[in-house]
DNA sequence: TCCAATTATTTTGTGCACGATTAGTTAGTG
DNA sequence: CACTAACTAATCGTGCACAAAATAATTGGA
C-alpha cells in the first residue's frame, strides 16, 4: 500500500513554508461516497434507460409510489432535494405522461403530485430494475446491510448538521 | 404505518392483483450513498466558499496537489470523471489562476495541468477544511473506518462492474 | 510519402443540483 | 380593513455530469 515518497521527488518545488500535509484522496470516505454514488448512478442507467426515466426521476417515482398524492415540498424533504431541482423534474415526468400536477383546492400554495394510469403501470417493470441490480450487487448480503445501516445513519446525522450549520467554527 | 416491514428476502409471487411491491426508498442502498453524497457536498460547501472552490474542483486540486502536472485523462481517471467534465471545470480552475493548462511538448495530444503558485498557496488553506470537517463528522472513528473500508470495496467492484457492463442479463 | 488507425481533447445537447430571488396565498395583527 | 409575516412554488444563473459527435495530433504501416 504504501506508494509514498514518488510524490515529492522532482515536480513539486518545494514552499517555502514547506508542503502542507493535504488529505489523500483515496483516504477521504467524501469521495469515496462521492465515487460510489456516480457509479451507482452509472449502473442504473442501462436499465432505467427503457423506462424511459433517469436515476432522480426514478427515486421520485419510487416516493410516488409509497405514498401519492404528495405536495413538491413533501417530495422534495423525502428525497432531500430543493423544489428548484423538482420542479422541472417533476414538469419532465409530466411530459412523458406519468404523473399529474394540480394546485390543491383547500390551499392553493400547494400542489400536488400524483402518479398517472401510465405511471403506475411503469411499477411492474421496475422489479426487473431491482433484481438485475442484485445480482450486479458485488457485496455479500451481511456486509451490504451493514453497510446500508452505516451509511443511513450517517446521513440522518448529516442532516441535523447540515442544518444546524454552525457546529463546530 | 406498519405495512409489513419485512423485505421479502427470497422472490416476488404476487403477479395479479394491482400494487407491485416497490422497492422503498429507505431500503435502497443507492439512495442511501446518493443522499449521503449530497450531504457531504452541502457540507463542505460553508467551508470551501472561502477558498473559492466547489466542491468537485476541491477533489481536482486534491489530486493535483498528490501528483503534478498530470494529463487530463489521467485525472479523469483518478477522479472517475469523464474528459467532457473535466475541461470546463479545469477551465474555471485556471480562470481562477489556479492551475495553468499547457500541450506536452512531447505528446502534442496531451493537456499537462498543474497547480500555480496561487493553488500550491491554497494547500495550506485546505488544512482548515479537513479539521473542521472532521469535528462534525457524526460516527465513531472505528466505524468511519470500517465505512471508508467498505464503500472503498464497494467502488473498486463497481468499476469493474460498469466496465464489463454485461455480467448478469 | 501518404493514408488509415489510434489517442486525446473539445464541443454539443440534455439533465441534475443549488443559492438567490420573485410572486402568490394564507394567516395573524392592529 | 389594510398590513405584515410566514410559507409554497416557480424562475434565474451557475456549475456538475455524461453520451455522442467533432476536432486535432501522433503513430504505424503500405
Amino acid at each position: 500500500m504504501t506508494t509514498k515518497s514518488i510524490e515529492s521527488a522532482s515536480e513539486v518545488p518545494a514552499e517555502a513554508a514547506g508542503t502542507f500535509p493535504v488529505p489523500r484522496l483515496d483516504q477521504q470516505l467524501c469521495f469515496a461516497l462521492y465515487s460510489a454514488s456516480g457509479l451507482m448512478t452509472k449502473l442504473y442507467r442501462p436499465l432505467l434507460d427503457p423506462l424511459g426515466l433517469t436515476y432522480p426521476q426514478y427515486l421520485a417515482m419510487l416516493a410516488l409510489w409509497e405514498h401519492a398524492p404528495s405536495t413538491v415540498g413533501a417530495l422534495g424533504a423525502a428525497l432531500g432535494l430543493d423544489s428548484a431541482t423538482l420542479t422541472p423534474l417533476l414538469k419532465r415526468l409530466e411530459a412523458g405522461g406519468l404523473v399529474t400536477r394540480r394546485r390543491d383546492a383547500a390551499d392553493e400554495r400547494r400542489v400536488l403530485v400524483e402518479p398517472t394510469a401510465k405511471g403506475q403501470a411503469l411499477r411492474g417493470r421496475v422489479k426487473d430494475v431491482s433484481s438485475g441490480l442484485a445480482c450486479s450487487m458485488p457485496l455479500e448480503p451481511g456486509e451490504l446491510k451493514a453497510l446500508h445501516a452505516t451509511v443511513t445513519r450517517l446521513v440522518s446525522r448529516l442532516r441535523n448538521a447540515t442544518e444546524n450549520a454552525a457546529d463546530c467554527d
